[in-house]
DNA sequence: GTCTATACATCGATAGAC
DNA sequence: GTCTATCGATGTATAGAC
């Protein structure tokens, strides 16, 4: 996974993935019948690990209190997730640049991990009755987005340096906008 | 260009670049240096055309008048630029998928694209007294990544069906955020 | 300037020994 | 099960004729 993470999917050759394995190519394809079937076989792990990250049983309850404290702690364990844990930058180029070429493996993506963080984050936000949200679902795409596209922006896309900005900014704006003052 | 979009940047040969141009590939090599190269002139080339088509000067008093009016004509001119111009999601893929190894032309990209619209869009909403923003510059971010981010999961790792959600909640959700009842 | 032909490396995948 | 050795195809890049 780490080679196919460093340099795309076309750019890693099976060689590689043997030599940083540790073992011969011909073990590699003993285990997994072609270039493609391992690299769909190692998404779909990693996609299962970053579902059970979101699914973190710890935080089953994380999404329930007052909504300035909630929202701003999911902010920044998203935040925080993506700036600390580099594998998150690289997953992501990875998954959006193949996603034409394996759209297979964007399904479960979208489906295991985007969906059920969307879910729970628009259950939490109708549930809150001091919100008077007209649309949980919609402002919950507004949430994550701003915050996905700020990482985008910043670390996949190195925006760092030439646009910078805060993330308390982002933060702070994005609560103040949802939560009524 | 083509080549590149559908296939990404090592996936695509040589041979077909000179064939899709019509030429032999020693006249490839004769007006650019190496492959590497190509890549990059091409997508500065296309990353400068997508500058000129955020600074239409036609649009030029676009971002002047009523809020909402403003602001839905720019959400719905994205979001159509995105739907309707299949170049928008492989330029998306190319851009993001190569970021890693192609560092100096996400740059350019981010500085001729990203930051010139987030500046526009920044200055109108602080230009806004009605709106009563703390941040301008923070809320144009969350307008813009919420956008880029709907065309993101429902167009580039296509959750169109998984995941359906129509824009027009998401541009009046946003919209019903920003701008005070 | 553009072509054909080719050099040289590396690719994915497999055969056969152990 | 794992290895070494290798196949045929394809990759980038260039040489030399026109």
């Amino acid at each position: 996974m780490q080679e196919f993470l460093a340099n795309g999917y076309a750019a890693t050759s099976m060689d590689r993935v043997a030599a940083t394995a540790g073992v011969s190519k011909a073990t590699v394809y003993s285990h997994f019948q072609d270039k493609a079937s391992l690299f769909a076989a190692l998404v779909q792990e990693l996609a299962e690990e970053k579902f059970r990250t979101v699914f973190d049983p710890r935080d089953h309850n994380a999404l329930k209190g007052e909504p300035r404290q909630v929202l701003s702690e999911l902010a920044e364990k998203v935040l925080d997730d993506a700036a600390q844990d580099s594998q998150f930058c690289e997953f992501m180029r990875l998954i959006v640049g193949e996603s034409g070429r394996f759209p297979e493996l964007a399904a479960p993506y979208v489906q295991n991990v985007a969906k059920p963080l969307l879910d729970a984050l628009a259950r939490y936000l109708a549930s809150c009755p001091e919100l008077q949200l007209a649309d949980p679902e919609a402002t919950a795409r507004v949430f994550i987005g701003t915050l996905i596209y700020f990482v985008l922006l910043q670390r996949v896309l190195g925006g760092k340096d030439s646009l910078p900005m805060e993330s308390d900014r982002i933060v702070t704006t994005l609560i103040d906008l949802i939560v009524p003052a």
